[in-house]
DNA sequence: TAAATATATGAACAGATGATCATATATTAA
DNA sequence: TTAATATATGATCATCTGTTCATATATTTA
């Protein structure tokens, strides 16, 4: 019968003074694919300018020449923001004419900036 | 008298089509320190690794060697991730002998990495 | 004290990121 | 069709990030 080794078994040099708690997290730990995701999510509110550009689109739809002014940087730098953001599902547009109007896509960025600020007004 | 503009208004090209938009978005930004804050706070939770690590503080304390093997970095890294996750509040340590335990500092965190999930499992 | 263990820190480096500039595309108006 | 406007995209580049390796510090045990 051939031997067949996890990685992380492999990786494991026997220093580790809890095995009981790192399987057990394993067991609870998100699917990679989910926590990859969800890591992506944050990453992209984590940069002040996307952060502002979602903070302002909760109050209403903007622009990109808007955003830009708002910003403080070129359009053409609102414009990958935004890509970004579509790509990740947190805002979406509407096309009026040539003007393209950019709202939040859901709720939950509002409720996600809303827990922040609690935890950081807290201590 | 002399003219005094500020920036914003020197940035101004007049090009954007939605003057009123602009100020009521300046009026409702969060203030720039706050702002930078809360990014801070959602750039640490936005890199999977340091992600991972903190969904596993939320089922309990574990000490850097344990963390090490579940994430599948050196202990070093995880060390420089968890000096990241102190500074910004997220985590906290209790040290018992040589060890040194670390849990998630307050449920803000958890609520997070909750609400996430739900926007990613939304559509 | 000395050795062993657990963690922290600093240097170094490959890879990612965010901005700008130049250019392309899309829509409207002339 | 042509010109003007609004946005998107690609290239480029300085800066930032996350990891490892080597080394330092702290605690316990011998």
């Amino acid at each position: 019968m051939e031997q067949i080794e996890t990685l992380a078994s492999e990786q494991c040099d026997c220093r580790c003074i809890h095995q009981d708690r790192v399987e057990a997290a394993r067991k609870h730990a998100l699917p990679d694919r989910e926590n990859d995701q969800a890591a992506a999510l944050f990453k992209a509110m984590g940069d002040p300018n996307r952060l502002r550009i979602l903070v302002a689109l909760d109050h209403g739809e903007m622009c990109v020449c808007d955003l830009a002014q708002f910003v403080g940087v070129s359009e053409s730098a609102v414009s990958h923001q935004l890509r970004q953001l579509r790509q990740l599902q947190l805002v979406t547009n509407r096309r009026e004419g040539p003007v393209l109007y950019y709202r939040l896509s859901d709720h939950h960025v509002s409720s996600l900036i809303q827990l922040a600020l609690e935890h950081l007004r807290e201590d």
